[in-house]
DNA sequence: TTTGCTTTTTGCCATTTGGCAAATGATTCT
DNA sequence: AGAATCATTTGCCAAATGGCAAAAAGCAAA
């Protein structure tokens, strides 16, 4: 649990009677590879913090391909934000990618940190801003590269991730081919 | 004024003298076509919000070429969020694309409206969030499809935007270049 | 090790997009 | 109107990427 409160001291001071308030309300919940932590069409109830494992959020486009949106690895805030803010349905899949292990709120333990702890929607604001932001500042400038410089780009904004998840959800988070990655991963050795 | 109080009001409620200390603090921003609203290197001080033109945000990649990040249209927030909120340099340009009527808030005028308005920050957070979930959802679906396919896209996500803007600023938006963009257009009709 | 299953690589060719330069069109200024 | 400037379209060819199917490689269970 140590790491999820190291990932919100990030964002503000909370003291140890806040923190202890914060430890009682999380559970542990463990994904077998594939499963999904929320899916579409559902309302999305949970905070998610990944303490192992990496995480996908996934769709499917008009032409029934699976398009990766993103990935989420260790000490990471995982919500589907849309869908647990406005308590509406998902328009895509979370996903385990391999075996998981994940911390979670439900959305009535997360309303009662907000009621108790001073100071709480502040962390969370700015926590969730810069996650957004982050979102943004990856997946932007993508699309104006080349499939070549979009793979090495990837390498760097995900480091840890290449070698855990299947080549066709990366080739799909770069919007480029199985067979066209498989290509230029060959090319730039 | 009432553009912005309205834009406001959807994230939440305000008496009557809450909304008058916020137009207390509302100046008002003419943007010659092509002036900046803010530049990269710079601290982003104001938060604005587009009256009348349309605003894009920018930035130079490596290889020199000025890309399209996003644009923003009337009633809409501009704010280059992660330079506003911790006063570091940017790295983009905000531009007017035509010229602009925007309401800006300065960052001491937008810090005492949250210290003196009871949820004043509830509703930032709404709205910045919904802003940003808003630029990802744009922005993430494009990258998976082709050329012509992100064109029709760009199409219904901004339907008041491609008469009014250089088709240049479309096609570095779309990561295409000026030519196929309007080899494009040519075949759609 | 063998078998079966999944993932990744490769070959072949079609299609899409880019690069560059010239032509055309639009707009503004004089 | 004419000139200058800027934006858009077009032609030509090269390079990048996709589609499809088969081969190869990796992996796990028997």
């Amino acid at each position: 649990m140590k790491e999820f409160i190291d990932y919100i001291l990030q964002f503000g001071t909370l003291n140890q009677q806040q923190i202890d308030l914060i430890l009682k309300k999380i559970t542990t919940l463990e994904l077998q590879k594939d499963d999904y932590f929320s899916e579409a069409g559902k309302v999305s109830n949970q905070v998610g913090f990944v303490l192992d494992g990496i995480v996908r959020v996934c769709y499917y486009n008009n032409k029934g391909e699976e398009i990766t949106k993103y990935f989420i690895d260790e000490n990471n805030l995982v919500v589907d934000l849309e869908s647990f803010e406005t308590e509406t349905p998902s328009s895509a899949y979370v996903q385990a990618v391999n075996d998981c292990k994940i911390l979670v709120f439900s959305r009535k333990d997360w309303r009662e940190l907000s009621d108790t702890i001073v100071g709480w929607d502040a962390i969370v604001h700015k926590l969730i801003s810069k996650a957004l932001r982050q979102k943004v500042e990856r997946r932007s400038p993508l699309i104006s590269e080349d499939a070549t410089t979009r793979y090495l780009m990837f390498l760097e904004i995900y480091p840890n991730i290449v070698n855990r998840v299947p080549l066709s959800y990366v080739a799909s988070y770069l919007g480029i081919t199985q067979s066209s990655l498989s290509r230029i991963r060959k090319n730039i050795r």
